[in-house]
RNA sequence: GCGCCUGUAGCUCAGUGGAUAGAGCAUCAGCCUCCGGAGCUGAGGGCCAGGGGUUCGAAUCCCUUCAGGCGCGCCA
């Protein structure tokens, strides 16, 4: 729909006033009793024309009204164009979804623009928790709406596997080993608590034996490291998998060190002369991009700052041919930005190349009271306990209810309840419930069995005003996909399905699709298989499945 | 002290330059001889934190005050 009136109305406006470029036509939603688009063009277009806001629009509307897309186009207000779409080009459109389905559904923007999107990288220290699964779902649900649009995506897991905390990871087993063997070992004060931890060293101790009791870490540092922190990692996988999850690929911190990355990151700003040296360490001038102070690299000890792999990093990922990078970081990460672009500024890439989505925390509520988490002490409510709870597509669903950048509470009593408290299921219900409506079509004998059956052209008036409605929030979808996808913001298609689900179900409630009429019992089914379509579309970009039975 | 985010209905949140600001939950009142009641219908509920500015027009942009959260290391 939106698609059509963007280029009739650029049409249009090219052929009304040469001397005025518009390189944005503004199409928005009104009021339903206005129509069903709107553009507040006319007003924009005031000053630069010096004409009234309401002379231009009605010109404009003198120009339209020959085209059959619209029932009726007026002025209103101050000066917007309201536009009611022709019963006879929606009905057309209802086909044009029925044959070609997700095709009439996608806008292709991406135009093939190749773009990386980084996710989770927890460190391979400790299990999943909340934070990440929404990093997870925000992520993947990202990802399919650019892929869908047709841009080249490759989803990233960056694995923090070298320096302090994988250390401190094994450093943490290594005392629960000793601990278990008898031995007097002071557990680390900084080290990692938590069950997993025990279950780690008991893991090591059925695989090791007894071949470590005493030795002290630094002369075993490696094994007690590299076991537990590929453990984690096993577990890490294995989580993400069955939230549904899946990387493209899995970048190591330590082969940016061993393919020389680190250095040659480095280097390369250096030749930049970006670089300079001061009180035995290199640093890196920021400022010059941005940053509220100069970053050091290299340390005067001689080792690398937390954020010299971290340009190696994503160096690489530009070299790897990537046009844009997106990073989801976890909310309390949102200071390193600016030393982040700075440094992708730095290293010669436009700062538009990269862009950063902060995932506020999540909060746990179990009957309206906060759940206390503290990660030092172990203690927090894993991916793994919330999904096994309340069930993969509960928690996506819900983890996308939210913009991103606002704080999420989960009351985990509402959530594990089957009710109508809970989002997901109401719209997965409508997509079961029409499912339904085909097998008693079927067995009344008035669907063929098989064949998605559409017929060449279809009658407008088999169609009432509810329906209309209804078709029309359907074929809104479009312009709703393109919004999410360029503001990288999927929760906007959560919010669609929870309103398209709501329509449908008052629709479902006030007549019947299967009747005695039928030219009407196709007409609706017909229209029941387009919602079921979009349904659907719209789950599989969140993640979150579409059952046929619930 | 500086920086970033947030402040919208009792609660959880949409809406980020357009028309009379929306949804779910909660509350109250209703709907099962009928395709799935995980559903539907209706009612009440708002100085969009406060103040100032920008313009044809502001919840939205700018300034400022207040409140909450998070950052601010040659830690990772």
């Amino acid at each position: 729909m939106e698609r059509h009136l963007r280029t009739i109305l650029r049409e249009t406006c090219a052929a009304l006033s040469a001397e005025v470029q518009i390189d944005a036509i503004e199409i928005q939603i009104p009021k339903e009793e206005f129509g069903d688009l709107s553009t507040p063009l006319a007003m924009g277009l005031a000053k630069p024309l010096r004409r009234a806001p309401r002379a231009i629009a009605e010109q404009l509307v003198q120009a339209l009204s020959a085209s059959d897309l619209f029932e009726k186009v007026d002025v209103a207000g101050p000066g917007f164009i309201n536009f009611t779409f022709s019963k006879s080009f929606l009905v057309g459109e209802l086909l044009r979804l029925l044959v070609e389905q997700d095709a009439v559904l996608r806008e292709s923007v991406g135009a093939g623009k190749r773009i990386q999107i980084e996710f989770v990288s927890a460190n391979p220290t400790g299990p999943l928790h909340l934070g990440h699964g929404r990093g997870a779902a925000l992520g993947a649900a990202l990802a399919n709406l650019l892929d869908e649009a047709g841009y080249v995506v490759e989803k990233e897991f960056y694995i923090n596997d070298a320096g302090r905390q994988v250390r401190l990871l094994g450093l943490s087993v290594h005392a629960k080993y000793q601990e278990l063997l008898g031995q007097n070992v002071l557990f680390p004060e900084d080290g990692y608590r938590g069950d997993y931890i025990s279950l780690l060293a008991e893991a090591f101790l059925a695989q090791h034996g007894e071949t470590y009791a005493g030795k002290d870490f630094e002369a075993v540092a490696d094994a007690f490291i590299d076991f537990a922190y590929l453990r984690m990692l096993d577990a890490i996988r294995k989580d993400l998998a069955d939230f549904g999850v899946l990387f493209d690929t899995w970048q190591s911190e330590r082969e940016l060190y061993r393919d020389n990355l680190v250095e040659q990151g480095i280097a390369d700003l250096r030749r930049r002369g970006h670089i300079y040296e001061h009180e035995g360490a290199a640093w890196f001038r920021s400022t010059d991009f941005g940053d509220d102070k100069d970053r050091v690299l290299v340390k005067q000890d001689g080792d690398y700052t937390y954020f010299t792999p971290d340009i190696a990093y994503h160096r690489k990922k530009f070299e790897k041919g990537f046009d844009e990078l997106i990073d989801i970081w976890g909310a309390d990460h949102h200071g390193y930005i600016s030393r982040m672009s700075a440094a992708i500024q730095a290293l010669g890439h436009p700062k538009e190349s990269f862009r950063v989505l902060l995932v506020q925390l999540v909060s746990l509520l179990k009957g309206g009271h906060p759940v206390q988490m503290s990660k030092r002490a172990g203690e927090f409510i894993t991916l793994r306990e919330i999904m096994d709870e309340i069930g993969p597509d509960n928690t996506r669903f819900l983890f996308l209810t939210r913009r991103s950048d606002s704080h999420l509470e989960i009351d985990i009593e509402v959530a594990r309840a089957q009710s109508n408290e809970n989002p997901v299921f109401y719209v997965q219900y409508a997509h079961a419930r029409i499912n339904s409506i085909f097998e008693k079509a079927e067995d009344a004998g008035v669907l063929p069995v098989d064949a998605p059956f559409v017929p060449e052209t279809l009658e407008p008036a088999l169609y009432n005003d509810d329906e209309y409605r209804l078709l029309k929030k359907l074929l809104l979808y479009p312009m709703m996909f393109r919004g999410a996808t360029l503001s990288r913001e999927p929760h906007r298609v959560t919010f669609y399905l929870q309103e398209l689900a709501g329509m449908f179900h008052q629709y479902y409630h006030k007549y019947r699709v299967i009747t005695d009429d039928a030219p009407t019992t196709a007409a609706r089914l017909l229209l029941c298989r387009a919602v079921k379509i979009v349904l659907r579309h719209g789950l599989r970009m969140l993640g979150v499945s579409a059952p046929e039975k619930m």
